[in-house]
DNA sequence: TATGAATGAGGTTTCATTCAT
DNA sequence: AATGAATGAAACCTCATTCAT
């Protein structure tokens, strides 16, 4: 691959098919998961085998160019909640939100779930973004009163990934997540209960 | 599972080799995910790539019939775990035992999430016989005050495959299972009938 | 791929096949050169494209063992000739063969240069036996007097690899042999017979 | 060779272009061999590739116009030692560096390879040029009787072609080339001129 | 019944070549 | 004229599945 010129900007037509890859890259992950072919990414996208192959050399980059790309999209619905009116129901919004997402698209899922491990790889290197977002939402939510004040951004990547999964793949519904919300949110009883011990 | 002649009962070492690919089975889908390969499968258990398809005669059916084994498995431990002393932490520690398992075995995670989706498939099949006995722990749970009243079996199934989902893939630990925990126990009445009591 | 259990026998058709595609291939470098690819030598076989790679898992497996069955029937002719009546012409008869065959196989050019080089591969370790061999022509030559005595087996190897890339490639013939073969005649004789003449 | 709009002469900075990127073919093709990609090339060259294929139209094109330039440089070198004092000197000097040259350059072989064969392309138009300098070098060696008189130009590029192979490819060394050497001497004056002096 | 050799579709990736910018 | 993005044939290799031994 000829590197551009350095400073020189991209040609407009390039990156209008590196996002069609990368469009038909998401859909076709969401739907068939991660072992989908790239020919069949191509296929989507409307563009030669060879063009993929351009763009993202590998299959693992542009695997990974898609978590990133879900991964930012995430972060960025959850920064523009860090300025909503009320905090709880800005943090279970993104929540929900989310694992709705994750119930339609798998990548959504394995981007979490890479996440949250992964320091190393590019999806790890966009990992922080969100969860700086999402650390934001949870403090508001926590200061406002609407969670517990025990649980930090790291707990709940975990609890998003998993309610994720269960969305996507254990037809899990409202009724799950509903249990995760009250086990995220403050107890009221035992702190009576200790008060009066 | 592999149809004998009728009335012809299956030789003993058919039947012990079929044991044998379903352990190596069990084993390589559990440390290299279920994208291993089927001659990997052969190799660990000693026999030909051909037995291995005589006895399942496809791949789908070898995984299947390893996620039914697993399933088998939980709930031989439920139903045991059905009489002992304390129904919360028998239905608690069950919980938590089978998210440890997942988080070594992938393929653990991959049958929750089938039995709780698929009616139809071998896997849909053996799933009734974990949500009976998981069931009955539930029920006797809830009699003794340890879990809130207002959770059926299907919802614990999806928290269930959630939260071994985030223990294998997201890396997530006790901190996040505590949270699901907090979600699954009563709110209120018990500690108020407790402190009537 | 399945590694035979240690002591069986490898299967006769396999054996067969393995023959077949080994030939195939000799054939289809010797007329393409080693750039030929390997669905080529499967149709030539008469196999499937997975036959080959069973056999020969890549691609340099292969031609490795191309490059080997070449030199091993290279020194095979040589040991023959070790016993000859005529050390001299036991010598550069062999070497004549060689540099023929090279005229119409270019992998035996390359086999030969690369057991000059190689002392790790496959075909290194190929490579001794026809050194051996031809050392042993070689020194029965030297002791006749048909050859000069301040040449060694590693030059020879050299200029037999050098005369049969001329034949194959750069279209020389006979002429040029001579010239070499001049070149490893001793020296006194001629000069002899010229002073009594 | 692009042919510019007939009458036109071609522009300052295509030829400069056209330079530039043979100059960098012959140090890719020289270093990675002739599988080397024109992108590589173009890399190297620091021109797109489409710069490559203006002045080249096919690859074979890009490889024949360095084998042309290898060719006439050689030639020029040639031509310049047919006035050299000693004829014998300059002959065997020649042929000397035009292997030391095959030893650095996979592609100075099949230049000669080439020229020797092929009377059709443009190698062999090239050719001749090589030969007839390379003529003029042995017929003044041949009169001062430091080369044998029954050889003659082709049987000479022969010989250059399996030498410089040899030296670039078998790992041979002087000692081949010395054989080769004595090979193209004459068999009896020399040594008795010697035995005079 | 057990074996493992054979099969070939399909996957990823490369690269000479074309063509819009 | 120069550029480099786009193209798609073709290469190597894997693997689920079949079938002769």
């Amino acid at each position: 691959m000829t590197s551009p010129a350095p400073g020189r900007p991209p040609r407009a037509d390039a990156l209008r098919n590196r996002a069609k890859v990368l469009a038909a890259a998401e859909e076709v992950f969401a739907v068939q998961g991660t072992s989908a072919s790239t020919e069949e990414v191509a296929r989507k996208a409307g563009v030669g085998i060879g063009t993929v192959f351009r763009h993202f050399p590998t299959k693992e980059s542009l695997l990974e160019a898609v978590l990133v790309a879900l991964l930012e999209r995430l972060a960025g619905e959850a920064e523009e909640l860090c300025s909503a009116a009320d905090p709880g129901e800005a943090f279970f919004g993104f929540f929900s939100r989310v694992v709705a997402q994750s119930a339609a698209k798998q990548a959504v899922t394995e981007a979490l779930a890479e996440a949250g491990i992964d320091a190393r790889g590019a999806t790890g290197r966009a990992g922080p973004g969100l969860k700086a977002a999402l650390g934001t939402l949870l403090a508001r939510a926590q200061k406002a009163g609407a969670v517990r004040a025990d649980v930090g951004p790291a707990e709940v990547m975990g609890l998003l990934a998993g309610m994720a999964y269960a969305a996507g793949r254990a037809g899990a519904r409202e009724d799950v997540l509903r249990i995760a919300f009250d086990g995220l949110r403050p107890r009221t009883r035992p702190q009576q209960a200790a008060a009066r011990g």
